[in-house]
DNA sequence: GTCTATACTCTGATAGAC
DNA sequence: GTCTATCAGAGTATAGAC
């Protein structure tokens, strides 16, 4: 999955300024159409930079593409790392939910990607998804199966009481445009999504 | 938003098969890739016709995805029009939470397109987020807030109680493959999410 | 109504000058 | 390292035979 430069010499301080231009206009655009209706030319023009050279940085679009979803995948998964085996059940699970909420609410782009890759069968992350993600959720699913066991939150199914987290959260960045169209103006989705999955959540919780 | 035959001659029983068999193929290839993504010889492979012929049925790429989009409207908004006002809230709300599951279970396909196409900005589907689907949506909030006033059901914003039920919902759909690797093999994703998403909105809804 | 052939455009990728 | 020029293939759409 890595997409690193193969030979042993480190990157120059131009080469690692030139390859994040060029993620941060794949990340709008790929964010934007997906990677099929994603194109070169698109990418080039954001990044400020001519095709060629683009093709210059990385060996292929694929190669940009998985280059993206592979640095992205630590941040979006460092939320769920943090939640606390040791800490207060309560306490932690909402801490999951609120910095979840702040990374849809700071970082669209970014949910955006991975939700268009997903949905499109996730031909470039299956691995990741079977490996990685599977290994992390289903060690915290284990933690929130202690505490349900102890009592100290309801009994719910660990695995979709995640599923619930990523749902609720992520549905404000994926689908944003909706909610904005459906809300109308004079609103504030993220804060009021804030209170809300904080009562939600709350409720939901108590054994 | 239309796309019929201008003219004024009814469907020929043949010409409307036709479409039909386009419009199916389309739905299978338009959710999985996208709008962009997809191309008319995978559609025209999968309704087994000639690239050619499908563009004697509909005039364009955009066309037929129009179609598509609009034939699939009333579907998807049918099972909030069916929540009845004079019903019982808790029975109403937690009937649509069911239905709507059982479209994410019975139409992923359908979810997908949705999906994609506002992902995406929903530039083909703009208008009918602002308004049809606005209007449904004040409509129906109209009546959370009035039974929430009334003290049977507890005091949520609505708008954000319909957006819960259509991130939990959809969700088992459009990341259907993400939560089949996470949950792994000898798992019911659609039957656990029944009974969890039973147990959460009833709790929820207590006042 | 349906097909083969094809026009024309876009897209990913490469060659080669500077 | 970056550019212009360009190739080969895929893509949408049309022409015209049958």
């Amino acid at each position: 999955m890595d997409q690193e430069d193969p030979s042993d010499r480190p990157l120059t301080r131009i080469q690692a300024r030139n390859r994040q231009t060029i993620l941060e206009a794949a990340l709008e655009v790929f964010s934007q159409y997906g990677y099929r209706g994603a194109t070169l030319d698109q990418i080039a023009e954001v990044a400020g930079l001519s095709k060629p050279n683009l093709l210059y940085y990385f060996p292929s679009k694929e190669a940009i593409h998985i280059a993206l979803l592979s640095g992205q995948m630590d941040t979006w998964l460092d939320p769920l790392r943090a939640l606390d085996p040791g800490g207060d059940p309560v306490t932690e699970i909402m801490g999951y939910v609120h910095r979840k909420l702040d990374l849809s609410r700071d970082y669209p782009r970014e949910s955006r990607l991975f939700a268009n890759e997903i949905l499109q069968g996730a031909p470039r992350m299956m691995e990741a998804l079977q490996g990685d993600l599977k290994s992390l959720v289903d060690e915290k699913a284990a933690v929130l199966a202690r505490w349900a066991a102890e009592g100290r939150i309801a009994n719910l199914p660990p695995h979709h009481l995640i599923f619930s987290i990523w749902a609720l959260t992520q549905h404000y960045a994926d689908f944003d445009v909706q909610v904005r169209a459906v809300l109308g103006p004079g609103h504030d989705p993220y804060a009021e999504a804030d209170r809300f999955l904080d009562t939600l959540f709350r409720k939901l919780l108590i054994p």
